[in-house]
DNA sequence: TTGAAAGCGCTAACAG
DNA sequence: CTGTTAGCGCTTTCAA
């Protein structure tokens, strides 16, 4: 092992000089397929040691310039601050390695500039798929992969010209809120109606949310007034305020909560022990996200978890089956037993 | 704009000849130094107006071959699911897209083989430096990345061969215990002493933070016993167990707690909540980590946050710097106001 | 069983 | 002010 630092990188035709052979055998042998060209083992074996012995690393660059494949696939993701994304991620790129695959992930913090421009960078790195993860404007990604000839899918948030792997929001959503009226009968001896609170009422999720939480009250003939749908934003800062304003207008006297997201759970929670709800069964709470702690937090709160590996594999299967029309794939949410 | 599916993306040779220019000056452009070139601002603008009317994206492939500096930084970190390791990552690609770097991060899941592996990856994809952040086995990335003349730090967790940024660990553990200490006089009247669970005590800074503890109660003449030290790994499953095998002893009338993650934490406050020390202040834990999740638990959890952004802006000064000396730099975590 | 040579798309001298 | 040219390190025919 010789520790000289080398102002110039090891390259196959060091090793070929120094095996006494040629660049071209030695790429064979190093990218296995030696047996195709029937080089004689004992050449290759000499290549491998000193490829070994020089700590001879392939110029990936190089490489990808010439092949015609790149096997690297991208993802963007908005955030990494909480379980669901983190799970996507981590789920994501050991499938991609599984697969042969090169993942590159970049986080664009819900910025639709920063989106479009990781989505140029990641066409630079000649990716062969891209998965626009929660994003905000998920078609102009389309609109530029397709540009590139590059194919792309949207995970989480739905788009309108590519394939979309995301969850069933309006299923998971209903019976979130049916199991919410329930425990608000067992523990208050009254039915709701319940407060919705957290994410955006543009996104596609939050909408589909809203409704089946309006389609599980109607199902038991409960109203939802208007004014108890708070989509406040994600932020927990956001989702604190809104309560207040709503405790302001005197009317905060709701039984239960369904909580959008973690991160919105975040503020209420804080909101709940400012106001000194602080677990005394007065409030019944349900959360469209999955943390550890939550369930930790002493109120029964109920969670919806979106089933990650589930969408992955989903995900997989429509970048091998060449699908790129944009149809809706909806995977349901794992939702514990009552 | 063209929608037209093409089999082969857009060169700048492609641009040239609708530009009727040569491929150079087309290079020259788009890499923003025409003004070097003194090329007429016209033709300037006419190539950039035909680039995007093209759709055009440079092949980084190609132009990292022939240029002397990739601009690829990378990062590998153990887990994305907790904040702190989250945050890392946001920050650092933030921080490196300021500088004009382009990041890329795999996660290795604490998985030694996956670490070189992602490491070797790295240095075939010409990255100009490593940051092997929580890494187990530093020293190996270092060598791995000085034979390939590229330079590493580790961040975290600290190595002997590249320098280091970690937090000091010592100082906060200290402090920590002696929060702690402090809470469980004022609350039980009785002062410790503590347990210590979670983490590993091979890993230095659970090390570290064992002998701050350690420090903290011999500074108010406490003594602590040996088998209140449990460096039991940090899946949430081993602290719950650990602390199961210990009541068992018939030793678990400990006051407080020193819980060395959030993710020890996890188990720690399912054992309490299943032991039924829930919420009733019998109970005084500390967490060397930070969630927000945590301070709504309803224990008073104390918290010491590790200082992400300064850590991050050690890692990049040393980068800039040029040092590549074994220094360990440590950064004081967070300790909000008692 | 092996080597020579072309060329992937781009950048940077250098020569006008 | 602009074009020609020589590679960057690798893969892959093709010829021997």
């Amino acid at each position: 092992m010789n520790h000289v630092k080398q102002a110039k990188r090891t390259t196959i035709y060091d090793l070929a000089e120094l095996a006494g052979t040629s660049a071209s055998a030695v790429s064979a042998v190093l990218n296995g397929n030696w047996k195709k060209r029937r080089i004689s083992s004992q050449l290759a074996e000499k290549i491998m040691k000193i490829a070994e012995e020089q700590g001879y690393a392939l110029n990936m660059q190089a490489s990808l310039l010439r092949r015609e494949k790149s096997h690297i696939i991208g993802m963007i993701v908005p955030k990494y601050d909480n379980r669901y994304f983190g799970s996507i991620v981590e789920l994501f790129e050991d499938m991609a390695r599984a697969r042969g695959l090169f993942p590159i992930i970049t986080c664009t913090r819900r910025d639709p500039e920063l989106e479009i421009e990781a989505a140029r960078t990641m066409l630079s790195y000649q990716v062969e798929c891209l998965i626009a993860t929660g994003a905000t404007d998920p078609d102009r990604i389309t609109e530029m992969c397709a540009a590139a000839g590059v194919r792309s899918l949207n995970l989480d948030l739905p788009g309108a010209l590519a394939p979309s792997i995301i969850s069933d929001n309006f299923a998971g959503a209903r019976e979130l809120t049916r199991r919410i009226l329930v425990n608000c009968e067992r523990r208050l001896g009254k039915k709701g109606p319940l407060l919705f609170i957290g994410g955006r009422g543009s996104d596609h999720n939050t909408a589909e949310r809203i409704r089946g939480f309006r389609a599980a009250h109607s199902d038991l003939g409960l109203a939802v007034a208007e004014e108890h749908i708070l989509a406040c934003g994600y932020a927990p800062e956001k989702a604190e305020k809104a309560l207040d304003d709503l405790a302001l207008k005197g009317d905060a006297n709701v039984g239960g909560m369904f909580v959008n997201s973690t991160i919105s759970l975040e503020g209420v929670m804080r909101w709940v022990r400012r106001s000194g709800h602080l677990n005394d069964d007065s409030l019944v709470l349900g959360c469209f996200d999955w943390d550890p702690f939550v369930s930790l937090l002493g109120n029964e709160i109920e969670m919806v978890r979106q089933d990650v590996p589930e969408m992955l594999k989903k995900v997989f299967e429509v970048i091998e089956s060449g699908v790129s029309k944009p149809v809706v794939i909806q995977v349901p949410p794992l939702i514990p037993q009552m």
